[in-house]
DNA sequence: CAGAATCCATGAGGATACTG
DNA sequence: CAGTATCCTCATGGATTCTG
């Protein structure tokens, strides 16, 4: 299992990463708090705002719009609005957005999996 | 492809993750703007302190500190202080932390492929 | 060299209220 | 329903100084 985990240096000579880069600027994009929890929630196929904010509990309004401002901007969210009253929006992965997702499920799998066992049952 | 990244709610049927669980928790942990450059530069093998630095461009000593107490806490980060004169400590990846380098590295290859398309070369 | 401790600024992010 | 706008707090995180 090596030859995968130890050449990413190859790749970035310079260090992980340089910084202000623009893998920088992404990796905060898709890793931020709230980014990755709503990319994930969207594997589930469309959903609308109300479905996002159920889906990633203790989210605001300022944070959905934000993160889902910057991940459109990203081009791995799609924003689909129909002029309809009340008006309805449906948010979905882009083909960019479900390429990252599949590195992404895996890693939130493995939180999953680990996060008892290393953080305990409850933070209470 | 599908039945890899379609399935995760299976394991969350409460949503992305219930607000304040152990989940969260450790997401952040690992997900954090420094946290993620730590572990991915351990993963070329244990470093001193000063490797870390120079590594993680731009991190403070205080995050780098914060940062690797935090990941030596969670059992993914082995500190190993020699007591000598001048101090050596080295880190490295414990067995959990390299079990998580495999599906951290994935994301980060990701990040590193697509980030000058999706932000621009350059952040200027 | 490898940190700990302190101070301080900025902005991430929450609460609330309002709108189309 | 799907946001926008505003205010405000507190924690992230940088700079600096000190120590074993």
């Amino acid at each position: 299992m090596a030859e995968s985990t130890d050449t990413i240096f190859e790749q970035f000579p310079g260090g992980v990463f340089p910084a202000a880069c623009s893998s920088r600027v992404l990796l905060d994009h898709v890793m931020s708090k709230w980014g990755v929890l709503v990319l994930v929630s969207l594997t589930d196929g469309p959903q609308r705002w109300s479905d996002l904010r159920r889906r990633a509990q203790g989210i605001s309004e300022k944070m959905l719009a934000q993160t889902l401002k910057t991940l459109e901007a990203d081009g791995l969210v799609h924003r689909e609005q129909q002029p309809v009253m009340p008006p309805r929006v449906d948010y979905s992965l882009t083909p960019l957005g479900e390429d990252l997702a599949e590195v992404l499920v895996p890693l939130l799998r493995w939180v999953g999996r680990n996060a008892d066992a290393i953080i305990g049952p409850a933070t209470t």
